[in-house]
DNA sequence: AATTTTTCCAACCGCGGATAA
DNA sequence: GTTATCCGCGGTTGGAAAAAT
């Protein structure tokens, strides 16, 4: 079954944006808002295909967009979710509000794999999954004249040394959350972000989408833990772990532990912190999986 | 100063999953 | 159940900028 081009290669600007054609992505954008990305260049007057326009919004002109250098503690977060979680880029960023999967993605390829490398010759600690999701692109259009233009375009050395630096994994079936209402992406764990989403939605969820937590140290289980913002003494799980969670979500009932939001960098630091656990008790590769897993939700 | 090589990152490509028709 | 389409993801590329020669 082919698969149709995403729109009509012909008469379409590509390559970089113009400044003009980010103020007509902007301006459309914050008039109606995000999605629709295939008929939104029509109607926004942009000469764009609607990947192009998406790309460009998400990774360059959302406002929540954090500029400049990767940070220490940003650079030992990737580096310790991508041995968590492998190439998925998406998820992440998911966990670095304000920074995209591209971004992440070019950074870790540039920087970290290499730096790893380096110092995997002398102490080798990281691990990234040793799976891969799905075939690569390369793979599939190995014939592909325009690849082995590059290729030959590029120094031998780099093409060498990337051929062997990059890190090949492997990755469980990726799982997509279906939803009634879908949240922004770079916010699944971002607490002030969240809420100001959630006020945005001109009260759609009248809670407060508080953080993430584990509420089952045996089971694995991750969810929002959602509550009422005049009610910080209770607070809902909404199950992460269930696939119809958040259109049917499994709700439990938990005291809440903590001040909501008040230290995103503490809650990744935690999670990481139960990872290592499980990590130390790692016969249970299941238990390591179900806490993989949960981290998708 | 000129040329070559390497680095970096924005943008593109093709795929798979979800879902509408 | 089948097909077409949309969306989002991850891999890859092109080319500008920086560094090295």
């Amino acid at each position: 079954m082919g698969r149709a081009p995403c729109c009509a290669k012909v008469g379409l600007h590509r390559g970089p944006w113009t400044p003009r054609e980010d103020s007509l992505l902007v301006n459309y954008i914050q008039a109606h808002g995000e999605g629709h990305w295939r008929s939104l260049p029509k109607k926004a007057g942009l000469l764009r295909c609607g990947k192009s326009c998406r790309l460009r919004w998400m990774n360059y002109l959302r406002p929540d967009i954090k500029r400049g250098n990767i940070t220490p503690d940003e650079d030992d977060l990737i580096i310790r979710l991508h041995s968590l979680l492998g190439n998925r880029w998406s998820l992440i960023a998911g966990r670095l509000p304000g920074r995209t999967d591209n971004e992440i993605k070019n950074y870790w390829n540039t920087h970290l794999s290499k730096r790893l490398l380096r110092n995997q010759d002398n102490h080798p600690t990281h691990r990234p999954p040793s799976t891969k999701r799905r075939k690569t692109t390369a793979e599939s259009t190995k014939e592909s004249t325009k690849k082995s233009k590059h290729n030959n375009k590029k120094s031998p050395n780099r093409a060498s040394a990337e051929a062997t630096e990059r890190p090949k994994v492997h990755l469980p079936k990726a799982i997509r959350v279906t939803t009634s209402f879908s949240l922004p992406r770079n916010d699944s764990f971002d607490c002030n972000t969240a809420i100001s989403w959630s006020s945005s939605q001109g009260g759609l969820l009248d809670r407060e989408v508080a953080h993430v937590a584990r509420s089952d140290e045996t089971a694995g289980l991750y969810g929002f833990f959602v509550g009422d913002p005049q009610d910080r003494g209770h607070h809902e799980f909404f199950n992460g772990a269930n696939d119809d969670s958040t259109a049917n979500p499994h709700r439990l009932e938990c005291p809440s532990e903590e001040e909501p939001g008040k230290d995103q960098n503490g809650t990744l630091e935690n999670l990481y912190e139960e990872y290592l656990q499980l990590l130390r008790t790692e016969d249970d590769l299941v238990q390591l999986d179900s806490f993989a897993e949960s981290l998708l939700m």
